[in-house]
DNA sequence: GTGAAAGCGCTAACAC
DNA sequence: GTGTTAGCGCTTTCAC
């Protein structure tokens, strides 16, 4: 491994001297930061992160929690950010917590392990507090990203209630009046700790709509039971809460399990719902990305921020392709 | 930050018994060990990964260089290969070429920057060779995936040859015998120098059908000039290299641009193509990934491997949904 | 303007 | 069985 000793030794000057040149910091005479550069390319110098990151406790690394890696939504948002903090001289390092609290622990611990300055997640659960304590404690700052469970941080959420009304309002212009709402269920957690609630957003139609909301545990579901929920409910409407669900829905349809009259709206507006011109309610990744940068320069760690969404209007049933 | 010293000060033994009794080497009373572990759990002992890295050079880490995040088969085989690294106590470093050189440059040099173990990567040209013996100097291993283009060391590969074999032969049998191949085109490498060659399963159907290869720039393509090709060949079947392509092939088929008769397979099987009912050549990702750990375990970074593909038969057509 | 030296957190060789 | 010590790569203070 070559080292700034190496280059040192090689540009005949010393250590200090060849990382002050290495760096740009301190003083460095032009004929020896020009030796300097010139051994670092000849060896091919990498500076090494470690070595860095032990003296000064900075090393501008990003991590980030991964709840759930078979929703793409957190991939093509995994993938702007770290173009945008590339930007800003960030690295980013993705851990996995599969929505298990055991996994995220693990995951906050390897994070913690690597010093990273920040550490974005979803929570899992409600019981992990004390890691988070942890990673304050080692100075790294912590923000919640799509869930906020934890009123001592700060969280960065889209507008799950306002998409939800979104997806109402426009059935209901269309004069749908029998809605049913599909919403995750979470493993670890209880709807009512979990900002924000889609639920809201139906609730406003209390007056207007006949509605259901009815939740599905994604690991450990029934696919006959909800089709008889829903048969036996006989919604006008169907709103799916992710892109999982509104897959299992279309298989339905599919199937024809359930009625191709039903409407059908689902939230993550990604290429397949595009190209398969199903109304959407679309997250803006771009600005949610924006705002976290935002955050990150800002050292906004305890602001609690909404990213507003937007329904894409296609069409509302499957019956032709 | 928490360090071994302020454990080892708790705990009223040096930093080297400490060490010893958390890592589980060299000798230790089972009674100071008890006290070390106590004081470890009671002040949130996280161990330092770059302490740790900085003294053995091994230090578990393996990057992968992604070169397309749009492409969702990337996604699944990264949180696959997660899973696997983890339970022999590997992290996985996830960076992006995004089919750049330059950005696959800057990408090597961050993985080699963190002294990571091995660096799984997709070249993006054949101009990087350099970088490669930069890493493999600094003790880093180095395997090429999906495109084998350096010679110099090994790579883990899809069998797309086989794969496009297996669609024209389910094709033929179907009675589709003038077919054509939408290939991507690489940005940065010709396609004579990389292995695997899709087109070589269509060649081997020279005698029987006729066939068209055509290569489609996936940054840069003109879809009117694409509809033209595919509709003054008039093929009755068309062969997709990858998902992306196929979305571009199915908006085509339902917009009525090109003829519903023709048959379509696309490479790529996931969770859409299942559920429009699509037949596609599925790419065992599972496969793909225990071979990757093999090698990382036996440390063979110079084999070259070929992952068989199956072909999943479902309709041939988009007519109905 | 430059170099010697300390120290970041950790491990391992070597005394004791 | 335990502690002292050196050193991994790097930055930064402080003499010179």
């Amino acid at each position: 491994m070559i080292s700034i000793k190496d280059v040192a030794n090689h540009a005949g000057v010393s250590i200090a001297t060849a990382s002050r040149a290495l760096n740009g910091n301190g003083y460095c005479s032009e004929k020896n930061k020009k030796k300097i550069l010139a051994a670092a390319k000849e060896l091919d110098y990498i500076p090494n992160q470690y070595g860095k990151a032990l003296k000064d406790s900075e090393n501008n690394v990003v991590g980030i929690i991964i709840s759930d890696t078979s929703n793409e939504y957190y991939w093509t948002m995994i993938s702007l950010l770290e173009d945008y903090l590339k930007k800003i001289h960030y690295n980013l390092m993705t851990v996995y917590s599969s929505e298990d609290p055991k996994k995220e622990e693990e995951s906050f611990k390897t994070l913690i392990s690597y010093n990273v300055s920040i550490i974005l997640f979803t929570p899992t659960c409600s019981t992990n507090l004390n890691l988070i304590k942890v990673a304050l404690a080692n100075g790294t700052k912590v923000i919640q990203i799509f869930r906020k469970v934890y009123n001592e941080i700060g969280a960065i959420l889209n507008s799950d209630d306002l998409s939800t009304y979104l997806a109402c309002e426009y059935l209901y212009k269309k004069g749908y009046h029998k809605m049913m709402l599909l919403d995750v269920n979470y493993a670890y957690l209880n709807y009512e700790e979990v900002i924000p609630k889609r639920s809201e957003g139906i609730e406003k139609f209390k007056n207007l709509c006949e509605y259901k909301v009815i939740h599905i545990d994604f690991n450990d579901y029934d696919k006959e039971a909800i089709i008889n929920q829903i048969n036996s409910y006989k919604p006008d409407s169907i709103i799916c809460a992710t892109n999982v669900l509104a897959m299992l829905i279309i298989d339905m349809f599919n199937n024809n399990q359930i009625s191709k009259d039903i409407a059908f709206i689902t939230f993550d507006d990604n290429i397949w719902f595009k190209l398969f011109n199903i109304t959407t309610i679309k997250q803006n990744s771009k600005l949610f990305v924006e705002k976290a940068i935002e955050v990150i320069r800002r050292g906004s760690f305890n602001d609690t921020i909404f990213i507003d969404s937007e329904l894409v209007p296609r069409k509302l049933n499957l019956k032709q392709s």
